[in-house]
Parts: C-alpha cells; sequence; structure tokens
DNA sequence: CCCGATCGTTTCACATCCGTATCATCTTTC
DNA sequence: GAAAGATGATACGGATGTGAAACGATCGGG
C-alpha cells in the first residue's frame, strides 16, 4: 500500500509542511537534527553515537552535538551502556513522542488537503 | 484527489528523504529558505520581500539573508522593479528549478516505496 | 517641491553549526 | 597487567543564521 504522489504535490507538501513550522516559530531543528530524530525512533533500539553517524555519513561529533541540542529540549536523552560503558544509549523521551507526533499530524493534514 | 496519509507513513517519508539529502552531502538549505524558494516556484509572481516576510511571519531581513544565500548557489535572482525601483523582484533561475526538480523525484520515489 | 512613508539592505552583538584534531575513558588482546 | 583499539566528548577556528535597530534610496500626497 504504498503512497502515490505526483512531483507538484510532493513540493506543495513540503512548502505547507514547512510554513506551518516556520510560521508557529516552533522548534526549529537542523536537517540532520530531524533525521536524527526521526531515526531514533522509527528505528529499532539501541541507538548509539557511531551507528547514527555511519547511518547518515557525518562525523561523529556532529552527532553529539545535535544531541546535546535535542536533549537540552528534552527530545532525546542518554545514558551509558551498563554493559559496555564505552557505549552510549540515546532513547527517546515523552516530549520527544509528542512532538513527533504532532509534527506527523500536520503532515497529514497537509497531504489530505492537496488538490490537484 | 487528495494524498492519503497514515502518521506512520509520514516520518518514514521524512526521514528517508531527509537522509538521502543528508548522505549525498547535497545543498543544504535552511527550513526557512527551503520554504521560502517553494513559495518563489510554487506560487505566482511577483515576489518581494516584504510580501515574502509576510507569508512566513518573519522580519525582511531573514529574506534578505536568505535570498543573499541562495542567490550565491544561483537557485535564485533579483532584480530591481522598474516601475517601482524601491521593490525588488526575485526570479527563478535554471538552476533552482532543476533542484527543485531533482528533489520533488526524490520525495515521490521515497513515497512510492513506503511500505506498511 | 518637500517631507513622511515605504522598501530593501546593512550593522551589531550573539548564538549555533561545521570539520579536524585531540582527549579521557573503557574494553580487548597478548 | 600493559599496550592497542574503540567510543564518545571536547577544543579550536571558521562559517553562517538570527533579531533588533538603524540606514539609504525611492515614491507619493499636500
Amino acid at each position: 500500500m504504498s503512497v502515490r504522489l505526483r512531483p507538484i504535490q510532493a513540493l506543495r507538501l513540503w512548502q505547507e509542511v514547512g510554513l506551518s513550522m516556520v510560521r508557529r516559530h516552533a522548534v526549529d531543528l537542523t536537517q540532520r537534527q530531524m533525521v536524527i530524530l526521526l531515526t531514533i525512533y522509527l528505528e529499532p533500539p539501541p541507538h548509539t553515537v557511531r551507528g547514527l553517524a555511519a547511518k547518515l555519513g557525518v562525523t561523529k561529533p556532529v552527532i553529539t552535538r545535535a544531541l546535546d541540542a535535542m536533549g537540552e529540549l528534552d527530545l532525546v536523552s542518554r545514558r551509558r551502556d551498563p554493559a559496555d560503558r564505552r557505549n552510549v544509549i540515546i532513547q527517546r523521551t515523552v516530549r520527544g513522542s509528542l512532538f513527533l507526533d504532532e509534527f506527523s499530524d500536520r503532515v497529514v493534514e497537509a497531504a489530505g488537503a492537496l488538490s490537484p
């Protein structure tokens, strides 16, 4: 049950969603931060810094700093892996779940309103 | 002919598209810049700085600087309005059209690949 | 003609993000 | 146990975005 979308509809969808985010002065995440957040919430744990860095094709400091920023916003949390204390396990938070719920609702709504 | 999308599909779509952008080390536009670019290409001209600022609910310098950045990348161009030389008319470019064409293709492809 | 209004840009101080290199800590191997 | 490897965090220098305020250029009504 794939989703059929035409190019012009894709552009309008992105514009509409982006516009609603900008106008609300909502939480303004970088594209990378958003991808990291989505990966944490969509893919099976455990998530580590090096795993995310490899998946995104970026360096580890990028992940660390993105987690710093999103941790400050309480969108994700970190704790040491007790089994291997070098690892950091990245975890979801209530606020992060809520944020993505609202975001997805906005996308669904915008998609439903696409006209042509 | 609206597009029916479930919340989980919306999140996966955003993740997939964002991931492909990040991995390609592609042009990295701010959310605001992307919205501005989409507005210029999707809505009927003429586009002015104040018009875009009002539509997005941001200050004019934000638009000016976004246009600076995207103009540097040759995604948009500016010229003075000959009728009222205070105005600046923002125009599309070949490179900007190409960029959005490729972007929309990526979105369409990701949407078609959504499984559940 | 001139003075207020409009439009886009610039300035300033500040914050954030990036990539590279380096660091401290922890684990594994010999 | 000591050395090598792995892991995440930090330091540094540079680039870029932001909001608020002020600026120069241009238009238009009296």
